[in-house]
RNA sequence: CGCGGGGUGGAGCAGUCUGGUAGCUCAUCGGGCUCAUAACCCGAAGGUCGUAGGUUCAAAUCCUUCCCCCGCAACCA
């Protein structure tokens, strides 16, 4: 017999940071799928892991004082004490910084080079020479380079490129035919129309910017460029290019890799095309889940609300947070995060809903029955059959809702039947019966009927609960194993009579929903004031202050008052206007990001200051001659244009 | 007209493909019960289903207009 194979990852992180609660949702959401498919008799290995090149870390290191290796070290620890934290039950945790990978991924490398897929070119881009750095168009600020603030300047760099064109066709007839391949659905659309059907770009795979990286071995001034390296991670954990690649011969194609709906581009042509060029099958599918959203907003560090796992760990308890975490972000779509919603959660379900169910369960045995679990009577009433028949059709619901990873669905199956049991008590009345002896075998009934449940709610809560389901079984005395596989579900009744229960505390212990939010707002303010804090030390030295320029330089910047004549939106963007300035004689078209804070109307007949003597450049296909200086703060929350105290004529000088 | 997703009682969602009493969870209010973690069970209130038209005996659902939100992509000189 032949035990079917099951494989998942989720993305290997990047550790240039701790981990926040979105992390958190990605791997435990692949946990409790991997111990699912555990527990319903698959062969499962699950893989996560660290992203660990890159310039971002070289340069962080650098700031540190520490070697990159040293750098990542110490952060990649985090992960696994956070995942250690968790209950996270992966198999296999890579580090592109193994041997193994490092080797596999520089044959990768060769074999496409020699096949003819990588090619040698160069690339103009923007170069800031003191730091030694490229960036990306977008992350210039002001055109400036984002570090220091000095300004770029045009440069070719050779690299290496990836033909990823010549594998689009299949690609595209892949996604066609395989509609599982992207899930959900929607994101395949977006892909298609987005990224496949206006055509491919070959894609830049090595760089000479930086050394922290995987060192092309024909050609040693490159390192290889994040793609190849990260994305490759799924089989080289495997051992796919090494002396033994007999996981990888057992597992691969992945079933599921579980990622962020930022990353499923990468995911879903990217690493595909890759897999083609080398000839090897495709993952069955890519799954994009959606994002844990802050009540005020997205999650970021300069909001000072990012959510911080371990704290709520510490206070809820990992079982608390990955219920949470599961049962409220829908199946691929994104979910909210609030104080409010975790309480109430805790409380209504966990609490209420399943830690008071075993609770009264365990007392009325305890009282009634000495503590010893009474054994059923055979005729029974019409109310157990109806509990028992949901109870046995438990496993059979949630496979269906697991088939297509609607992990809430599942989860709501398992409350349906604790809801059940709560109102088998309420029709049932056990307290009634128990006054009297004639009530005796009829309560015995009942409470061993509500034990048998919660066995049902412990087997199937595991795999998403997995320090809940052995404290059930506990305080129902369950010790014999073969009572906790999902083979023992088939049939009702599989729990001895006469089993001891054993009362214990509170499954989960109610919150007190006011006391906790005003606690939880303490911690909030003092946290924020020790992150500011922390940030205010840094900011005297490095970003934020650019270093001393001599007057001469500064003369250079021609500046002039201008007369806004015209502005309009620049339609199909999302943050430009275009203002038609007078200069003296002369008119000026300038294209600004500032359409966030004014509209035309408020910017017409303003006087505001143009740097006359900029470099024009084209903006969303309009010339801008020019920039107007605005004054904003960290993040841009504020922003305003400047102009004079008094009324001035347009064209004169500012100085 | 770049691509895509969404707007349903106070909050979060389902229902839309395949028109026909608008449903779920939480919160609120009333009642019941006392085995239990002030919990559990029952009931009630609360929605002109973003807007404006159209098709139809009948529209949350199909068609069209417009508005708003959110991703991705392109630009904050």
């Amino acid at each position: 017999m032949t035990q079917p194979t099951f494989y998942i990852t989720t993305p290997i992180y990047y550790p240039s940071d701790k981990l926040h609660i979105g992390h958190a949702y990605c791997t435990v959401a692949a946990d409790a799928i991997a111990r699912y498919k555990r527990l319903t008799g698959y062969n499962v290995y699950f893989l996560t892991g660290s992203d660990e090149h890159g310039q971002k870390i070289e340069r962080m290191a650098e700031k540190n004082g520490v070697t990159p290796k040293a750098y990542v070290d110490k952060i990649v620890e985090g992960f696994l004490s956070l995942w250690k934290l968790l209950n996270i039950s992966n198999d296999g945790f890579l580090r592109t910084t193994e041997e193994k990978h490092m080797r596999a991924v520089q044959r990768m490398f060769r074999q496409l080079y020699e096949q003819g897929d990588i090619y040698k070119s160069s690339y103009t881009g923007h170069y800031c020479t003191p730091c030694e750095s490229f960036w990306l168009e977008r992350q210039l600020v002001d055109g400036n380079c984002p570090d220091c603030g000095r300004p770029i300047e045009l440069v070719e760099e050779e690299s290496y490129f990836f033909r990823m064109s010549k594998y689009a066709d299949r690609l595209i007839a892949h996604i066609q035919s395989h509609p599982a391949f992207i899930q959900p659905p929607s994101r395949a659309n977006e892909m298609m129309q987005n990224f496949l059907l206006p055509g491919l770009e070959d894609l830049c795979v090595s760089r000479t910017s930086f050394k922290w990286g995987i060192p092309v071995d024909f050609d040693e001034k490159h390192v290889v460029y994040v793609w190849l390296d990260a994305l490759s991670n799924y089989i080289t954990h495997l051992g796919y290019e090494s002396d033994d690649d007999s996981l990888y011969r057992t597992y691969w194609p992945a079933d599921i890799h579980l990622v962020g709906k930022e990353i499923v581009r990468f995911h879903t042509i990217i690493w595909p095309i890759m897999l083609m060029a080398l000839g090897e099958p495709l993952p069955k599918q890519v799954f994009g889940h959606g994002w844990l959203v802050l009540d005020g907003g997205k999650m970021s560090k300069s909001k000072g609300n990012v959510v911080d796992p371990v704290q709520l760990c510490r206070r809820y308890g990992v079982d608390a947070i990955r219920y949470f975490l599961l049962r409220e972000v829908p199946f691929g779509a994104d979910g909210v995060f609030s104080n409010e919603a975790l309480i109430y959660r805790i409380n209504s379900d966990l609490a209420n809903d399943l830690g008071n169910l075993l609770s009264r369960t365990v007392t009325m045995v305890d009282k009634y029955f000495g503590g010893s679990l009474p054994a059923p009577l055979k005729p029974v009433a019409e109310e157990d059959d109806a509990l028992i028949a949901l109870a046995e059709l438990l496993p059979a619901r949630m496979e269906e809702h697991m088939k297509g990873l609607k992990l809430p669905e599942a989860l709501m199956e398992i409350w349906k039947l604790i809801g059940a049991c709560n109102k088998y008590i309420d029709t049932t009345m056990p307290w009634a019966l128990a006054r009297d002896d004639a009530g005796k075998d009829r309560l015995g009934t009942v409470l061993y009927n509500l034990a048998e449940c919660l066995r049902y709610v412990a087997v199937m809560i595991g795999p998403y609960l997995p320090d809940t389901a052995p404290k059930i079984a506990q305080q129902l005395s369950i010790a014999n194993e073969m009572e906790l596989t999902i083979e023992s579900l088939a049939r009702f009744g599989r729990i001895a009579p006469g089993t001891p229960v054993k009362k214990c505390d509170a499954l989960f212990p109610r919150i007190d929903v006011q006391k906790e939010l005003a606690a939880l707002e303490e911690a909030v303010v003092s946290a924020t004031a020790a992150a500011n804090a922390a940030a205010a030390v840094p900011a005297k030295s490095a970003p934020g202050k650019k270093p001393l320029v001599s007057y001469d330089d500064f003369d250079k910047l021609d500046l002039r008052l201008a007369k806004v004549i015209a502005c309009e939106e620049v339609k199909r963007s999302k943050k430009l206007l275009k203002l038609t300035l007078k200069v003296g004689d002369e008119e000026r078209i300038v294209v600004s990001g500032i359409k966030s804070w004014y509209t035309p109307d408020d910017m017409i007949d303003k006087t505001v200051v143009l740097v006359y003597n900029l470099e024009p450049v084209e903006i969303c296909s309009i010339r801008s001659e020019g920039m107007i200086l605005c004054a904003s703060d960290e993040g841009d929350a504020h922003l305003s244009a400047l102009t004079t105290l008094a009324d001035m004529p347009d064209g004169i000088r500012v100085r």
